[in-house]
DNA sequence: CGTGTTCTTGATGCCTTTCAAAAAGGGTGG
DNA sequence: CCACCCTTTTTGAAAGGCATCAAGAACACG
């Protein structure tokens, strides 16, 4: 067993990362494994409500979330701040703020996370060296994209109510995928602060549609997990498609 | 001159694309415009108010906009529609729907438009053998993410007056880029439901709104052409930072 | 067990939506 | 060139959703 085989400072070895297991991703050749394996240069810590990626930082790294949750956020001049979409384990964190010259955005651990820590610079010796892994970066990029189309339409056109569902029920797939659901259940570390400004509504509203929806019956809190009494219905009230969501890629 | 290099089935030759010569692009080798040239497939008018994509479509090809204006949309089942961002001249078309396995949004001709037209299988040979073309495709798709970005930050965080404003100023420095700006003017397509739909208003609540802004001296609008009587108050009534956009690449 | 944070609840007002209909353009055919 | 029809824009009025202000309750933590 050499070095890179067992847990150290650079975490779990990639060939053996247990997220890999999950439903929510693909397989991968172990060759594409090996190569993930020299990109990543750290494990590292950041605890919630610190940065990962601050605001207009012009040598942002790129990351997977190896576990816990983030999200990425922008502020407006004046302090009024929207979150734009949440990153849940294996997703890949700063990809727009590693291509662009500087993040336009901020990315908040929202939770204690784990990150396997990819330089900058590997970025692009991944696109010349190994094809395959620069198409499926692009592509997981494209399904950011589509995660943040989907946040806008809700935010424009979907009332409180609607919001709240599409979101729950959105994050419950998302989990689900990751096999962090038990009985309809799952962890949910959000504040009603933070449910606002992913909402784009008010703390107050926010907190009054929110323990509407409770009552309800739409869902239920207690011990910092959210349980989806009908899924089915919750998809129905934001008026959200049901869509089917096909494995990713795991970098 | 051989056949490629005069206006034909294929419109002018990438060699000589008249795009190239606005600021808005940054300069490019001869041999990735070859390579460029070599992939372009068709040139082709789509007509105002037609989809180049629809929504759910699976074998979505890549364009690039070579003139005119568009938006992408995605609506919600019962009919409610968010316009997510608009293209303009020179950018990329149908990247999240060519990389993803099928387009989860519109995109809607605004005008008549022409496309170079990049078919969807080739851009995996754009991986394999031109890594920096394929880093400056993510760099675009990164840069649509942006776009979004902001959108979604002002449909949750900005008032309706706020909204408008934000939107014209990023679209003027756009038209900028592109030697489109005249005088502070611009030729400005959108029809008050596009608007309002964009916004994440009321069709009513737009036109009010709209009016009021331009009775209060912000800009003016004749003969379908928009000016900015004062594009630093506009930013600032925008409460956005005002920030200066590098060249980007022309695929 | 205090103290600061987060969540809840009530009251008030305004921004935005909805309903409704008139006005203004734009294009077509007589 | 004008009558006509359809779409787009404008305007008014009323209702409601959501924001704001304010303060109490619940909770976390040292």
């Amino acid at each position: 067993m050499n070095i890179a085989s067992r847990p150290g400072r650079l975490g779990t070895p990639c060939l053996a990362c247990p997220l890999r297991l999950k439903p929510a991703f693909r397989d991968k050749s172990d060759e594409e494994i090996r190569f993930i394996q020299t990109m990543k240069t750290d494990h590292r810590t950041v605890h919630a409500g610190q940065d990962i990626i601050h605001p207009g930082q012009e040598d942002a790294e790129l990351y997977t979330l190896f576990s816990g949750w983030a999200f990425r956020y922008k502020s407006l001049p004046d302090g009024r701040r929207q979150i734009l979409n949440f990153l849940l384990p294996g997703d890949l964190v700063g990809l727009q703020a590693s291509l662009l010259s500087a993040a336009e955005h901020g990315i908040e651990a929202l939770t204690d996370v784990e990150l396997c820590v990819f330089p900058r610079k590997r970025l692009w010796d991944l696109f010349v060296r190994m094809p395959t892994l620069a198409y499926e970066v692009s592509w997981l990029g494209s399904r950011e994209e589509c995660m943040v189309d989907d946040n806008l339409t809700s935010v424009g056109q979907r009332n409180a109510g609607e919001r709240i569902a599409a979101l729950i029920i959105a994050l419950y797939h998302r989990a689900d995928a990751l096999g962090l659901v038990t009985n309809n259940g799952f962890d949910f570390p959000l504040s009603q602060q933070q449910l606002a400004d992913a909402l784009g509504l008010s703390l107050v509203h926010t907190s009054k549609t929110w323990s509407r929806l409770r009552r309800e019956g739409l869902f239920s809190l207690a011990g910092g997990k959210l349980t989806l009494l009908n899924p089915h219905l919750t998809a129905r009230m934001a008026a959200a498609y049901e869509r089917i969501t096909a494995p990713r890629p795991l970098i």
